[in-house]
DNA sequence: TTGTAAGCGTTATCAA
DNA sequence: TTGATAACGCTTACAA
């Protein structure tokens, strides 16, 4: 054994290359490829030798050389386009991020991951990628309303999923939009029986996403059911599709409860427990205050419910709460708060897999998550009366 | 504009090589590769003329050709090995993480994260990394007491810092030096199996940490002058290194103070609200329950207080509740949660300049973050009488 | 079934 | 100051 501080120094073992390989196995390089690769062409005794000592080098293939002779690089990524401080706050990012690789280790295939700090920076960022052939594919999450990414992705070439729902608004009322011809083809999503035919989510590329819209439709059913009437949604940023989505849904399903628009309506956010708890005080300052507020996720909710407790408002007594994602924090707090559950892991482990079956040639398509499902904990409860 | 089925689908454009430029501006390849490198050997005019055209055609060096003809790889490593339940709970990795691309970026260098279930797959990891060629070094984070990972990376000469301390025991309170942003250079200092406390950080891979004692006595002078006398630790993970680090500083800081060590100790968890409430349960059922806690994470704190919630213990009144890390949730909590707050972002910087020096062929040595401050907030007070 | 050789896009080593 | 030319490790026609 060297000493330590030379050890960590010292020139790094040479790495076997097939060239070895095929030396040691007596036949040639190409034939070791092949062997390595599964492909036809070399007889089960050779294929056997050549893997043999190819296991017993511990060989792997290198993958600049693998990348630069025609072969993909191996590696897919994924950019996060958020100021650095409200990275930490969500769980969802870790565990969708988990999810992926899940699915994409078990090819071999590594994530390349990138905080950035706008969309600009995002999509310079997805040039460089595609000119350095740095990934096969990339994961685009936090679509928008008005989203140049896709086009952009679509014009480079560069395979892409989008992570989290289309791009485009959800369906609306007021455009009848179905004209526009396409290759998409909705696996599952298909419209709800009230609404006029959806716009393909993304005509550019694949999108998996969650139905919003129902699982707005399951909070208001739990709400409206023990008697609620106001309820106001405080969302997340307004430029987000998911939150555009969850708008456009509340609205319809107060108006198919024949609800007041002005009881029951969205007001938006940056996401922080900083605009939550604002936004929270402003409501229950009305002279008519929400019965139940919907949060757009786990931290604003938490946030809320402090406000709450600050004013001397019970909940659930004299106020109801729902947050849209369950974490740790929604089982810490007292009550516990109910919560919209959605399997983020497997969200992701689905999006990488469509993302293979894109770069595999698969068809260009929009796949649906698994529907979440509320978990009412202590937080919801009739309201009081009056 | 093509139908947008088809644009996803169309050949990507081909990216341009440096044989283009080459063609394009009149001049040889090895003259564009000099000229785009900075490097000497070619006149001022063609340099200019070779970065036009380059910039004309938005030329970017292949990642896989330039990895292939010996250079860097262009990439860095970061694994994590956690179960994927517990990994959404924390803030900590994704702020790391920002800060580490900060750093990382603005020389173009990308970041591989890998997400695993345990060490010996993390382990498995790196040898493919390494064999791979597919990165240029590691960021090790989560150090234990008892770690292989710094003599696999030694050994396979995979340049790598250690992220959040030294693998060993610290060094003992009876050696001052541990103060200073100090940097050690151990080559020369073979570690002795008798003298634990001697032992340098870590001696095969240079290391960025936190000093935990220094923190954990900032924490017990603020709980020791607001009177108590009878404080508990609930720890994170016992196998971690800063666990241990803790732990250690803890009794220190007891003995320092004379204080009773059946009174003032720690208790290791899984860091998950679960174990974290359920601590906190046992100690208020005892017989003289603390007077405080101190908890390891920002999740169990939350617990924690959400625990003596439930049981009409007045926070701070009857008890006192620090988090060893701020957070979102400790602001959001009521009352809100005094805290240690760090400055993650700028850790994860930290170690990122420090990886580039390693492959730089800096010297190996321990660097040390900034010192957390204590933000005192309301759920810390004096302890009730008796 | 095998081996030879060309090519992927760079960098690096030579002569010119 | 230049321009051929040979690596780098792998895949893949194409020949044998």
């Amino acid at each position: 054994m060297t000493a330590p501080g030379e050890a960590a120094r010292r020139k790094p073992a040479r790495r076997p290359t097939i060239k070895d390989i095929a030396r040691r196995a007596g036949v040639s390089e190409s034939a070791v490829s092949f062997a390595l690769n599964d492909r036809p062409g070399v007889s089960q005794d050779t294929r056997a030798r050549v893997r043999r000592v190819a296991e017993e080098l511990g060989w792997q293939a290198n993958s600049a050389a693998r990348a630069l002779s025609g072969e993909r690089a191996g590696a897919m990524g994924l950019v996060l386009a958020r100021p650095a401080q409200t990275l930490g706050v969500e769980s969802f990012f870790l565990q969708l991020v988990s999810g992926i690789q899940e699915v994409l280790s078990a090819r071999q295939i590594a994530l390349l991951l990138q905080v950035v700090e706008d969309l600009d920076t995002e999509c310079a960022l997805y040039r460089r990628w595609w000119a350095e052939r740095r990934v096969d594919g990339v994961l685009v999450v936090d679509p928008r309303t008005d989203d140049p990414r896709p086009e952009l992705l679509a014009a480079l070439g560069l395979p892409a999923v989008v992570v989290g729902g289309p791009a485009a608004p959800g369906p609306d009322p007021a455009e009848p939009s179905a004209g526009e011809p396409s290759a998409t083809e909705p696996a599952t999503a298909e419209p709800s029986a009230t609404e006029p035919a959806a716009t393909p989510p993304h005509p550019l590329l694949s999108t998996v996403w969650a139905d919003d819209a129902k699982a707005m439709a399951r909070i208001l059913d739990h709400l409206y059911g023990l008697g609620h009437r106001r309820i106001v949604h405080i969302a997340g940023l307004p430029g987000l599709a998911h939150t555009a989505r969850r708008i456009q849904s509340l609205r319809t399903e107060a108006d198919r409860r024949g609800l007041d628009r002005r009881q029951v309506h969205s007001v938006t956010t940056d996401y922080s427990d900083a605009e939550g708890a604002e936004a929270t005080r402003r409501l229950l300052d009305a002279a008519r205050p929400p019965t139940a507020i919907v949060y757009d996720n786990d931290v604003m909710a938490v946030a809320g419910a402090s406000v709450a407790a600050e004013r001397g408002i019970p909940v659930p007594g004299a106020l109801s709460i729902v947050a849209w994602d369950d974490s740790a924090l929604c089982r810490v707090t007292h009550p516990r708060l109910t919560a919209l559950v959605r399997d983020t892991p497997g969200f992701g482990r689905l999006a990488a897999q469509e993302l293979l079956a894109v770069l595999d040639g698969g068809p260009l398509r929009t796949v649906q998550g698994e529907l979440p499902h509320l978990e009412a904990r202590e937080s919801t409860a009739m309201p009081p009366p009056g």
